[in-house]
DNA sequence: TTAGACCTGTGTCTAAGACACATGTCAAGT
DNA sequence: ACTTGACATGTGTCTTAGACACAGGTCTAA
């Protein structure tokens, strides 16, 4: 992709035309990069996991801990969406039943001004 | 929000001052506004909502639509995430066990290159 | 030689606000 | 009356991770 190299997370050396001529370093570069994305790594995250193990160092430890956080996150995400579609499919069949109004002064719409989550108990 | 105005959601009155008076229908259209974002309506969604019922018609054969479509659309987010979560966790626990490597020209971080999903047989 | 197919970097757009900023206005204290 | 500080205003920019478009450069085949 044209962005990474944007960010400067791809380098590609330019031959003599103009054109980019991608390394097999490049072409490895890419691959993590994407495999990095599909785990859920940030673009920044993933910045910050190249720039560790161009200093030489290991990056394991901090993509140890950056998955973690990342996991947390989706958690918290995967819970909210859990709710939110618990509560878009009471909405919807609680609707199903309800008869058309038109709008007023103070209402757009009756379905959902007057929506509330039936509460588990 | 100042947001909802700036995209004349809302049109409150200036009053002499320069400052919003904001009438009870602006009130209560917030409020239905925020509602509707509650039940993951889009912006556009909502204005849609509300140009409707602004002609007097009765929105809520849209709104049922809508809802319908979003819906689907939590849904596929939804197993998305199931999906994303699984994957993560798995990662995780898989790091844990697997040892520190340094970079080399064609690796970053062979946990991350290295990793491979289980399949669920 | 030229047409068409490819490539280049760069600029703008997306959703739903968050934050900052210069300016304007109010109530209270001096 | 004047000033200070606390609020309000609209507007501009920033965020993510790219997608799309565009003007221009370059290649290959006819």
């Amino acid at each position: 992709m044209r962005y990474y190299t944007r960010l400067g997370l791809l380098k590609p050396a330019k031959s003599v035309n103009g054109y980019k001529s991608y390394s097999n370093k490049e072409v490895s570069r890419l691959k993590f990069i994407l495999s990095a994305r599909n785990l859920d790594f940030s673009v920044a995250d993933i910045k910050e996991i190249i720039n560790e193990s161009e200093d030489g160092k290991s990056a394991c430890p901090l993509v140890r801990s950056l998955i973690k956080e990342r996991l947390e996150e989706t958690e918290k995400q995967f819970q909210a969406m859990l709710a939110l579609r618990g509560k878009m499919s009471s909405a919807l069949s609680q609707w199903e039943e309800m008869e058309d109004k038109a709008p007023t002064a103070n209402m757009v719409c009756h379905l959902i001004e007057n929506f509330e989550q039936i509460k588990k108990a």
